[in-house]
RNA sequence: GCCGGCGUGGCGGAAUGGCAGACGCGGAGCACUCAAAAUGCUUUGUCGAGAGACGUGUGGGUUCGAGUCCCACCGCCGGCACCA
């Protein structure tokens, strides 16, 4: 344990009236919860309306920690809150437990993966219900269960037959260290987003889902989602699809029947394209070359084995010097018929657009360092100067970017361009692809950043992709009722990784016979991606034994999609892309009735030490079962849900779980003292205090649904002041208004520190459980206060505050207002230009001098 | 470079355009106690003895009134980036 963990009082939990602890509580409570059910979500025949929450289910490593004790509170107090409301909540738990920790734990100690998971799920578990959880434990998944897996299989037959599984032949991302290919969504940076090792390109045949085929629906649908997820995801996926609209331009080649076809975002400046480049590693590059001379064909084998050393990190480099191969061949400009020397140059990607770009040095940057570096033409066709130009009122002669090196990006004049002359950016585009779509050599199009997501992984904890490869080269799906294809034992299986799956080695496992052809075939040796498993998780939920379905489209209906769903930032693109991918594949598919999986997404900020995220390697883990011990579940509940803004990271030495226990133990007391007996009238009780009971129930329920939970805890302290000040310098203990304060703070406590709420309300003679018993209305008339404070300025300035009636009117408030002394000082010597009164609130006298 | 977000006391943070700093942490003082712990009470933005003045990154603007809306700038954080 840290020494900072050490300033928060290590003591114990405190012992508090009637002689029980904190963790006598809990553990009566946590007993109760699992011998009734508590939690279990209705069935079909629950009549209340529903709600889904949800949260990113966690990864089995090692114990319980700080990060899993924030991620998980937040959808516990809403689920807890949605039971207040009258509300049937479906609230549940699971593991995402395939995945390299447990294999690589396995090679450690030569262990099987399955034995690691399986304890570590089972340590979650009983920490869970530790932490006071209010889960449907009934419900439990494992995506390492062949149960379901089983269904990761089904679905992955699904997209093969809509044409949306394929296999190729393409360069993907290696990482060197896990020795496995990784999606693009998995390289941050240029590195692995598990190890950190630099990612290399390797050329491999790979499994792929066809996300790309989603691009358009994938980002327009983001727009539906504005104001229920966080703008920062939204606009991240909107980066990370990046559409680019433009058109396709046709070259002719010369020598070669076909013509090549580009893509552009600036069809306008066709005229202004002096030269052709090719991506290196394209398909194109190599048949291009083939035709040059051997001393070409030799100086290009020189620089692709150049380019494919580079590893990602080195690629991406920003101003690195330009580099490529003239391949003495020529494209023809299809308006002006000019001859294009054919470059190969790696500044050009092979896998984004057709792998070929008309280069237009003047009006790109890239292609102008490319055509400065070896010499090629320039040819300015845009005139930036003129009227919405970016260099407006400047002398284009002056601005000529072969000698300036600054190419002129920006909106002007169409010049030296032929028919478009004198058309601004918009217009000539539009008019250029007219033309070329007239005359056959062009169309619109558009582009997408976003890849297909690569889901083989040459690792054995995961789902084995269920394909089968015949004698002559043929694969083939297992059919339906043959699955699942189950993992088969690890005795024997070296797992070490070796840049090949270790299923390829389980002989007895790979060798099979096709139970269509009864042909000798032998399984895909590849595991999937484990993001296939977590990216339709949440409707498994919903009949999570069926053995008939994936899901029960009935339920689905029911429950989905989910209310609310929470997760980390990480996973802004990767997770939350690929499960909206899925879900869209499953509504084609006519098995759900909805596009989107989370309706509405809450991102929680992450528990920092030192301003740095909490990790095993550094040391400063704090782990749950430490907490749980000291100060008790709700007292790290509170502390929490306290410690600032659900997005906002959160400084662990800033939480004060001193301070929590200190308030937990306030409120119980606050109770215990209440001496009036149960179903005594508050409306005779002390109004000061029912005004602060009742404007509580009247904003709690808000607070919770903007999740603006560290402000429900502060009005929950205001309450429970008030209950204080009364028994202690007021109407006393057994003013009717103090029970009621009280079972209002039993019923608002309960979703954040719900062990502590439940004795609280039992203390206070109520049957258990809490938990679902709804939140009172608040009545109207506590909410208007008899006497108001106004506030009244001069000029804008505050200068006095009176207490007026609440129902005072705007000419009598006026009449007050001059009437104060302070006011009339402040007023000497100025005259009253207007007059602003907004009875009850504020009166202020715009002044003059 | 493109896109987005955020700047409030010593600290975490509150605040439908209407009394900035709720609530808490920390600090100071007091009561209870032989003493401490616990508990309770008072106080705590800055300057000023006080009246009061000044205060939400900086500079402008809109408004009777701006932490909140608009413009420009500064700083920090995040995403994308040789994507044609």
């Amino acid at each position: 344990m840290s020494e900072h963990a050490s300033e928060n009082h290590p003591e114990s939990a405190e012992d508090t009236a009637e002689g029980m602890s904190a963790h006598d509580i809990q553990a009566k409570w946590q007993q109760y919860w699992g011998e009734h059910e508590t939690f279990l979500a209705g069935g079909d025949d629950d009549e209340r309306p529903r709600k889904y929450i949800l949260g990113m289910f966690p990864y089995p490593s090692g114990d319980l920690h700080m990060g899993h004790a924030i991620n998980y509170l937040y959808p516990d107090i809403v689920a807890r809150y949605w039971r207040h409301r009258g509300h049937n909540v479906l609230n549940p738990i699971g593991w995402d437990s395939f995945g390299l920790p447990a294999e690589n734990a396995a090679i450690k100690r030569g262990a099987d993966p399955r034995e690691w998971t399986y304890r570590n799920i089972d340590q979650h578990k009983a920490g869970f219900r530790g932490y006071g959880m209010s889960y449907d434990w009934s419900r439990v998944l494992h995506t390492s269960d062949p149960e379901y897996y089983r269904w990761n299989q089904w679905l992955f037959l699904k997209l093969y037959e809509r044409g949306l599984a394929y296999r190729k032949k393409s360069a993907v991302n290696w990482c060197p260290n896990d020795q496995t290919v990784l999606a693009n969504e998995q390289v941050v940076d240029g590195r692995c987003e598990r190890c950190g090792a630099e990612v290399v390109k390797k050329k491999l045949t790979q499994w792929y889902f066809k996300i790309t085929d989603y691009a358009d629906r994938l980002l327009d649908d983001l727009d539906a989602l504005e104001g229920h997820w966080p703008h920062k995801v939204l606009q991240m996926q909107r980066n990370w699809i990046g559409r680019s609209t433009g058109a396709d331009v046709d070259f002719r080649i010369e020598g070669r029947d076909e013509p090549v076809t580009v893509f552009s975002t600036r069809p306008d400046t066709l005229h202004g394209a002096t030269f052709f480049v090719v991506a290196p590693d394209s398909d194109l590059a190599a048949e291009l070359v083939a035709g040059a001379s051997a001393e070409v064909r030799a100086r290009f084998d020189d620089y692709l084995d150049q380019v494919q050393k580079q590893t990602e990190i080195e690629r991406q480099s920003t101003d690195r010097p330009k580099t490529g191969v003239f391949l003495e061949r020529y494209a023809i400009n299809p308006v002006g018929g000019e001859r294009m020397p054919i470059w190969a140059a790696d500044y050009v990607l092979a896998d984004y657009g057709h792998g070929a770009v008309m280069a237009v040095p003047a009006h790109d940057q890239r292609d102008l360092d490319f055509a400065r570096a070896f010499g090629l033409p320039v040819k300015i066709v845009v005139d930036t100067t003129v009227t919405g130009g970016a260099n407006e009122g400047g002398d284009l002669a002056e601005l000529d970017p072969s000698a300036t090196g600054t190419a002129l990006v920006g909106n002007g004049r169409m010049v030296n361009s032929g028919e478009v002359d004198g058309l601004d950016k918009a217009t000539a585009i539009a008019s250029t692809i007219e033309r070329l779509q007239a005359a056959g050599t062009g169309r619109a199009a558009k582009n997408f950043r976003l890849r297909d997501w690569l889901i083989s992984r040459q690792r054995f904890w995961g789902t084995p992709i269920p394909m089968l490869h015949l004698q002559d080269g043929e694969v083939v799906p297992v059919p339906e009722d043959r699955l699942p294809v189950k993992l088969p034992s690890v005795e024997g299986l070296d797992l070490r990784p070796k840049g090949t799956s270790p299923l390829g080695a389980a002989e007895s496992w790979v060798r099979t016979v096709d139970p269509v052809s009864g042909e000798p075939a032998l399984r895909d040796p590849d595991t999937m991606d484990t993001f296939v498993d977590s990216s339709w998780y949440f409707l498994r939920f919903l009949s999570p034994n069926s053995e008939e379905f994936a899901f029960d489209p009935d339920q689905a209906k029911r429950w989905a999609p989910v209310d609310g769903y929470f997760g980390g930032v990480e996973h802004a693109i990767l997770h939350l892309l690929y499960a909206r991918f899925i879900t869209k594949v499953l509504f084609d598919l006519g098995l759900i009735d909805f596009e989107e999986p989370f309706s509405n997404l809450v991102n929680q900020g992450m528990v920092i030490m030192d301003g740095a995220k909490m990790s095993k390697s550094k040391g400063n883990l704090v782990e749950l079962s430490d907490l749980l011990g000291q100060y008790g579940a709700d007292a790290l509940r509170l502390g929490l849900a306290f410690a600032g803004p659900v997005e906002d990271d959160k400084e662990w030495n800033g939480v004060s779980l001193a301070g929590a226990q200190k308030f937990l133990a306030r409120a119980l007391r606050a109770g215990d003292e209440t001496t009036s007996p149960v179903g005594a009238d508050a409306a005779a009780g002390d109004a000061a205090l029912r005004r602060i009971t009742h404007r509580l129930l009247a904003d709690a329920p808000g607070l919770v649904e903007q999740t603006k939970f560290n402000v429900l805890v502060a009005r929950l302290m205001e309450l429970v002041n008030g209950i204080r000040k009364t028994i202690d310098s007021g109407a006393g203990a057994a003013d009717p208004a103090v029970r009621e304060a009280a079972e209002t703070v039993a019923l608002m406590l309960e979703p954040i520190a719900p062990h502590t709420a439940e004795e609280l309300w039992a203390r206070l003679g109520h049957e258990p459980s809490v938990s679902a018993v709804p939140w009172p209305d608040a009545d109207p008339a506590l909410l208007v206060q008899d006497t108001v404070t106004t506030a009244v300025q001069v000029g804008g300035k505050v200068r006095a505050t009176i207490e007026v009636p609440a129902d005072i009117s705007e000419a009598d408030l006026e009449a007050v207002a001059r009437a104060d002394e302070k006011v009339q000082r402040a007023l000497e010597g100025k005259e009253i230009v207007r007059v602003i009164v907004r009875a009850p609130k504020i009166v202020n006298f715009a002044v003059k001098g």
